[in-house]
DNA sequence: CTAATAACAGTAATCATTACTATTAATTTT
DNA sequence: AAAATTAATAGTAATGATTACTGTTATTAG
């Protein structure tokens, strides 16, 4: 049966305050500011278990690592290349998208991995002044 | 200035001659065939190096590493989950919907990576059978 | 409270990729 | 064509992300 551990609460608790999509790395070590002594393998662990059930989303990013987010609802996300962070992009015609990918290709589409890389709307703001 | 190597035309060639979007160690075994004592390093030096100059394309999939196309012509990619091969997906409205994107969330889009997973026509036919 | 066993910490191993170094070979210059 | 220059190479070591292993800890059922 499935244990509720400390570790778990706190990697899941990390997740959800933050919007920046960190990797794993990141997270082990905002883990270790609340328990000092838990284990890389650990944090490991429980973000492959957490994706299983769903509670969080994993995707590859820009820099070769998996990184993480806590928001299941389905869009996208973009690697700005000027400040290097992973923003969300609501994307609201995505589904509408691949469906008429399935149709066109005829291949069964069952998930997708899209990320665009650019300029955030922030960076492409402050540019101009 | 750029040299013109054994090693990097042996490479190419695998890549223009095959469907298969190799990964570098595919490449490295199949020109080994060719160039017994290549190097690994000499493959994906050549490797990063043809993406650099635009002659191949290179998109990380499913299994964690970087695989690559010598079709540069913009289309996507489908990770068949039935036979595990890449396949290309003919996608004519992929550059309209990035503009759409780049409209609705105020971003700049550079490029994108976009990657399927689901069964590929082959595997769909079969099936009904 | 005690037994059973998930989950853990710590460490070693794996895999893709990059970095380094001395050597080789493609191109330029003489 | 021979010598000089230096990209590119082979071979190996190093890195970084992730997984596997092992003995210990701590959560939960009885």
């Amino acid at each position: 049966m499935k244990r509720f551990s400390r570790q778990r609460e706190v990697i899941l608790e990390i997740l959800r305050s933050t919007k920046l999509h960190p990797n794993a790395k990141t997270i082990y070590e905002q883990a270790q500011a609340v328990i000092p002594n838990i284990s890389l393998g650990t944090v490991y662990r429980n973000l492959s278990e957490l994706s299983l059930s769903g509670d969080i989303r994993a995707f590859k990013a820009s820099d070769g690592s998996e990184h993480y987010d806590a928001i299941c609802e389905p869009h996208s996300h973009l690697c700005c290349t000027a400040c290097n962070q992973i923003v969300d992009l609501d994307v609201p015609f995505i589904g509408e998208f691949a469906e008429k990918i399935a149709f066109h290709t005829g291949a069964e589409i069952e998930s997708y991995n899209l990320i665009f890389y650019g300029k955030c709307s922030d960076c492409c703001n402050s540019k101009l002044q």
